[in-house]
DNA sequence: AAAAACAAACCGACCGTTCTGTTTAAGAAA
DNA sequence: TTTCTTAAACAGAACGGTCGGTTTGTTTTT
């Protein structure tokens, strides 16, 4: 890795963690630079249009790591579902565990920034969809229509949210485990 | 109703309608009293408590015009998959007309605000659990059991979260359309 | 007169950003 | 190898502005 790109790597990864814990406004600069024992000078450097570059930048790493992590997860398993099922457990015990998201959420700041920021908006739109066409196209694989398989894919997306913002309110894995439990009634059973 | 109360319900709403659209960080003092014509000293004589006390009133207040307006629907409609289909196609168009939200969503300050302050990640918890126990008994009444009723109320707030979430990241009404044609397969046919 | 409701000036703290100065690394010239 | 040059990579003080909150003063109501 060339010289400074390190200190760049680790400050979009701090980022990436603060903001989608807490949200971009609420996360200072000045906690930035703590948490990732930079500085101010740094953080200018590297991203001269500041604080909503960063984001940018960590959304994208964020996605990137979230899609790498899934189409492994999908290449390795044989049943579509059966992963999906076995996801939505894992983070409800993440959730219950570390009291805070690891890696996955950027749906706080999609939801914070989307009607802020049309720039913000679109990266977090194209993670979505980018995860959705993963989905879709192993349905497809799978025998599915196309149209079912769209449908699925966004159905499937919208769970995985909505499902981790009730578990987070709730303190609680239970919500993404009743969640989980539903996922196989959405899927016409294979023959 | 007694005089400054409805100066208090004003800012209430105002503040609500702020909060939901741009998050709790993002929308300060001045903004919403900018917003609802009043003044500092109304709003601290009203909450003295400041800012987060206001965002608990519009918690609340939000609320229950939710649930209230859920429980019209619900009795009101025959078929309780009819009207959560209905609705999620009336909040698609709702998200393309005005470009932001009204009334509906804690979702957001949910996210935002959970890992941060335990009396407000209660407060959205309330108005979740209760949204969910609403839709739990109409299944109940419906002959389903508890426990798939349960499951399915959670399942269904999940999916409105998550499909508002991806509608608004989309700047379209579309996933929320996708997710209403895949309500139906939640629910075993009723015979 | 007394109490409640509101208005406006004001406060220290912190925000994101800019700026200047220093260190570090690498290549060219000798 | 040694020295000189240059530019990138930082460091951190300083800035203007705004934040949430408080205080003080003025209306209005009872």
């Amino acid at each position: 890795m060339p010289p400074g790109m390190e200190t760049k790597q680790h400050l979009i990864k701090t980022a990436g963690h603060l903001f989608s814990c807490y949200g971009f406004e609420a996360v200072s600069i000045s906690t930035i630079i703590k948490e990732s024992n930079t500085t101010k000078g740094a953080l200018y450097h590297h991203f001269p249009n500041g604080k909503e570059e960063l984001l940018l930048a960590a959304i994208q790493y964020t996605g990137d790591l979230l899609l790498t992590d899934t189409k492994n997860l999908l290449n390795k398993s044989a049943d579509p579902i059966e992963m999906l099922f076995n996801q939505l457990n894992l983070i409800a015990t993440q959730i219950e565990q570390k009291h805070e998201l690891y890696g996955v959420p950027i749906g706080n700041i999609a939801g914070e920034m989307a009607l802020k920021n049309n720039e913000i908006r679109l990266a977090c739109d194209h993670v979505f969809k980018s995860w959705q066409k993963l989905v879709k196209e192993k349905f497809i694989d799978y025998g599915m229509s196309e149209e079912c398989a769209t449908n699925l894919a966004i159905t499937l997306n919208a769970l995985f949210e909505g499902g981790i913002l009730l578990s987070v309110t709730s303190a609680s894995g239970d919500p993404l485990r009743a969640i989980a439990k539903q996922i196989p009634n959405l899927v016409p059973p294979k023959q």
